[in-house]
DNA sequence: CCTTGACCTTGCCGCAGCGGCAGGGTTTCT
DNA sequence: AGAAACCCTGCCGCTGCGGCAAGGTCAAGG
């Protein structure tokens, strides 16, 4: 038989055979005057053979392992190894369909794939276009993509969200934007938000591990001058509390 | 953040931050004097949507796709795909794993993967040493792995394999390998191995499409002269009845 | 001051299992 | 005689990074 006609009796393309002869898994049958492959029945058997195997998911080198011990006993260990990497893809699978289900259900309005929780505590506040209040929010997806916040953070978030005084508070920030880093309704602000948060937000923030260097640093980059000053005065009395 | 602060932030490696930025998944940031990549903790918000969406599965294209149109009507149908998908990938992860369960069971003396139905013909065949019969038996599991025989050719050659009548007319077979193509014995041993096969086996085998061009020839090639005269007496009767 | 160690930089190879293509030659059918 | 359908070798491409090489940079400690 040529390459086609035996890859037509097994079911595999031509390319494939001559992959496993490249990497020396099939033996290379002998030619014909014009060059071609000169394939036996015994070939067929054999390329059938390492195609069960392959089929079944185990890889090229485990394949040639297991032809190579005709031992049979080695079979069954690396088929039982396979059939434990199998269940482990199941459930992984199972638990990304999960979430898709999830995000499937909720975001029909959202471009943005959140956990529930946290859609949940979005939606609860007010809207506004408040720049600060955006950004705020965009660090709460990214808490949540991280998965350090967990339900509790959200929980905790909930009365916060659903007050409207706290969107004064952002407008006040926000007034702040183009103000000099010493602007004296600084100190006042900071000591109005961190009053607003309530310990329970504080204390469901999991403090395992100091945050990364430079988050910090960065976190203020991110603000003017004035509103820097803000937030660093917020997150020093947290640390504060923490210490307490 | 230096590279390292923003990986540790979002949970991901340098290398593969760096990746997406090679692939254009994320833009390169600013750099400090030193050649260092300074990110914001904006890059870290786009890196964590990145991220949630890779792990969902998404190739890193579909999310380059889904970032770009930020229409989020283009989300839910890349999650309806990808669900898709995984539910396809999930059903061929148990299909494997029930194949794996029933080589498993019945497979502990075997070095070989084939079907149970093939496995029980086997073993109802008594135990040969002719060449000829285990020639057979390789081209049993040939017609096994491919798929071509269904249950019903093993139930038709069930009574074929018990019978130790058949084991006689294989010595035959075998006393011919040194015999010259016009040894007289030959057209009586194909006589009665014709005879010898039930009509149903002839059913049971699917005739879909002729036989691969060049499959009789390298089947002929694989016995001596006289052996291969046999053969193809008893191929042609076959395909005689075929045609009857 | 010098070293060590922990970072950072670019860039290229490797991975699994083939598919595709280029750039030939052969056989076969019409 | 020409076209279709085969065959050959060989190399690049895919995915999503990991590893390694061959450096530059920076903070702390002896």
């Amino acid at each position: 038989m040529r390459i086609g006609e035996i890859a037509a009796v097994v079911g595999v393309t031509t390319r494939a055979i001559r992959h496993y002869h490249h990497v020396g898994l099939l033996p290379e049958p002998d030619r014909r005057p014009n060059g071609y492959r000169a394939y036996t029945v015994r070939d067929a058997v054999l390329l059938a053979r390492v195609r069960r195997l392959t089929e079944l998911g185990l890889s090229l080198d485990e394949v040639r392992d297991v032809l190579a011990d005709d031992a049979g006993r080695d079979l069954a260990d690396v088929l039982e190894e396979l059939d434990a990497d199998l269940a482990r893809q199941e459930t992984e699978i199972k638990e990304r369909r999960r979430r898709l289900a999830v995000l499937l259900a909720a975001e029909p309005g959202e471009g943005e794939p959140i956990s529930p929780a946290l859609a949940e505590l979005l939606a609860k506040a007010p809207h506004t276009t408040s720049p600060t209040a955006a950004k705020d929010r965009e660090h709460l997806t990214l808490l949540d993509a991280t998965g350090a916040g967990g339900e509790e953070v959200y929980a905790a978030l909930g009365p916060l969200a659903a007050d409207p005084a706290v969107l004064a508070l952002y407008e006040r920030l926000d007034e702040l934007a183009d103000a000099p880093a010493d602007d004296p309704r600084i100190p006042g602000l900071a000591a109005e938000l961190v009053a607003a948060v309530p310990d329970e937000v504080f204390a469901a923030i999991p403090r395992d591990g100091a945050v990364v260097t430079g988050f910090k640093e960065a976190l203020l980059a991110e603000y003017a001058p004035a509103q820097a000053e803000v937030v660093r005065l917020v997150m020093e009395a947290f640390i504060e509390r923490g210490r307490g």
